[in-house]
DNA sequence: TCGTTTTCATTAGCCGACTAACGATAATCT
DNA sequence: AGATTATCGTTAGTCGGCTAATGAAAACGA
């Protein structure tokens, strides 16, 4: 009483999506290093861009990351020079962190490799087909999140 | 002169792909867990379940991962029991992997989790959908993986 | 034949993820 | 006020990935 074979395995949705997710990060693994950065670290540059001086734990919960992980990248991020740590004056259970100018400016290259990762990603679809990948991923991404 | 607003970053569609594979992952992390496994391993034994006794070079071609990681996969797994290394008589550079009875059993519950990761994934979707999906998905990792 | 090159497995070390467990501080409740 | 609870950061240890470098064995070439 066999389920399923392997061919029907690789079949599946899920795998597809697995080996494009790996592809994905792949490239952006490629791209990032170029200007410094390790696949996972642009996403953490990019919150801080987006709100200087965020607490760890903020961080971490914006990213849907755990704090232990946070923790880590900050520390290496914050010996590479692109990050700066800083307590907090009135709850001293807090470090805010934050940008330094090394950092920023790591931040406007990763701007440039972004832009051609996903250009490489969207290569030959239509703006139709974007709009429907889109639609597609953002209804995936509520059946795996929700519950 | 900026190239990008985070609010555009978190617009592209490489954004949203980041966060699906992530979701997917932690989705079959959770589901894996509970036969034993963790996250990537399911792709090791679906390789050997498809043909027993490969070497891990050949495991890594396929897997389209390198050596070292298979390499250390291996020993875990072979530590835990679900897969045995056994030299090649005619060639001494070669170890071949092979399943073994209690790895056989984890392929069988494996096949029920993936079978519910996918129907979880394409959950609301309908069949039209889901092979849309599939022909974007492929476009997307032709993109990706050529060149 | 003998040296060179290739292939394979392995080790060491790094990074992004995770869980489990601690210590310190703040907030809350009795 | 004092004890309890919650929050935050951190450390330790695990696993899936990677690169760089080694060592051993096979294949190849002069």
């Amino acid at each position: 009483m066999k389920t399923m074979t392997p061919e029907q395995f690789q079949q599946t949705i899920s795998f597809l999506l697995a080996q494009v997710g790996k592809a994905h990060r792949g490239c952006a693994e490629a791209r990032l290093t170029k200007v410094g950065l390790h696949a996972g670290q642009e996403m953490f540059l990019m919150r801080l861009w987006e709100q200087d001086g965020q607490t760890q734990s903020q961080l971490a919960g914006d990213m849907c990351i755990q704090p232990p992980t946070i923790n880590k990248m900050v520390s290496r991020m914050e010996a590479a020079g692109l990050v700066r740590r800083e307590g907090d004056a009135e709850d001293n259970r807090i470090t805010r962190v934050y940008l330094t100018e090394t950092g920023q400016s790591i931040v406007d290259q990763m701007q440039v490799v972004w832009s051609e990762l996903e250009a490489q990603t969207l290569a030959n679809l239509t703006p139709d087909e974007r709009v429907l990948l889109r639609r597609l991923l953002l209804q995936v991404q509520s059946n795996l999140t929700q519950e």
